[in-house]
DNA sequence: CAATATTAAGATAAAAAGGTCTTAAAATAC
DNA sequence: GTATTTTAAGACCTTTTTATCTTAATATTG
């Protein structure tokens, strides 16, 4: 469903918005151990989240990545567009290039149905909702 | 969700379950053409359906992909476990190793429920009754 | 039995995804 | 201003997935 890549994003952007504040953030190296995602790796995709201003960075001392209000105000789809794009996330079950409620595929109903209620979740939840969500509920970001 | 083999495997045997007959059997040419997959990929993952006894096959002339009855009588689901395996299926959509209803990440519980009715699906209808369906509502194999 | 049509099998190639490393640039602290 | 810490950027490597090609085996037809 969601690209590797975009997995750890979601994940990391996620993370930062619990944790990290304006004045206390958090740098790839202590993100990559508490999330158990290559470190590197990792770092591309803040730096393409940075650039897309999904997440805000500073360099230097004290510098790290963290989200600003602003940041927080995004909604969760956005990560995905900058991640996978959306063709991923809308394209036919089966591969067909024309799939929908006149030209349907076998499964087409029973996955849009899903999708509807998903990507509805992820359109209208703002990164700042689902953080406070997360520490509600206590939902689990890293690996145990 | 499923890989592009997967895709095209499900398409495959849901169109010879429609199409084949014991006495009119389809080769891999005219399956590719028909479903726009390419012809060597389509014809090794037949190979691997054939050998799980998903599909039947018999060479020489007038030879060809068909469906028995017993292949009929397969549900969906087997399909995906020879081609896929099953782990592809049930893991974390966020890509954690332990994400169950006490360890949940923030979309568990969206994604398990559409999890359990479309596996269910799969569980329950054999390919006979998915071909007798995409008979009925004219559903849609093929690119257009 | 010979010719032909077809799947089976395995080697190989190409493309995409995932992951690593090195160097540059920038900000801060002293 | 220099040293240090940190992100930015890009080159590179590895693995997996997707796709192709070639040859062998097998069945059928005449």
């Amino acid at each position: 469903m969601f690209s590797t890549t975009c997995k750890y994003g979601i994940r990391a952007v996620l993370y930062l918005a619990i944790k990290s504040t304006n004045d206390s953030k958090i740098g790839v190296d202590e993100l990559a151990d508490t999330l158990c995602i290559p470190k590197h790796f990792l770092a591309k995709i803040l730096q393409v989240l940075t650039k897309n201003k999904v997440v805000s960075s500073s360099k230097g001392r004290h510098g790290g990545f963290y989200l600003k209000k602003r940041n927080k105000q995004i909604n969760l789809m956005k990560i995905i567009e900058v991640l996978d794009g959306t063709n991923r996330l809308t394209c036919c079950i089966l591969g067909l290039e024309t799939c929908d409620s006149t030209h349907a595929c076998p499964y087409h109903n029973i996955v849009q149905q899903f999708r509807n209620d998903f990507y509805q979740k992820l359109e209208n939840e703002t990164i700042g909702e689902a953080a406070q969500r997360i520490d509600e509920h206590d939902f689990n970001l890293k690996n145990l």
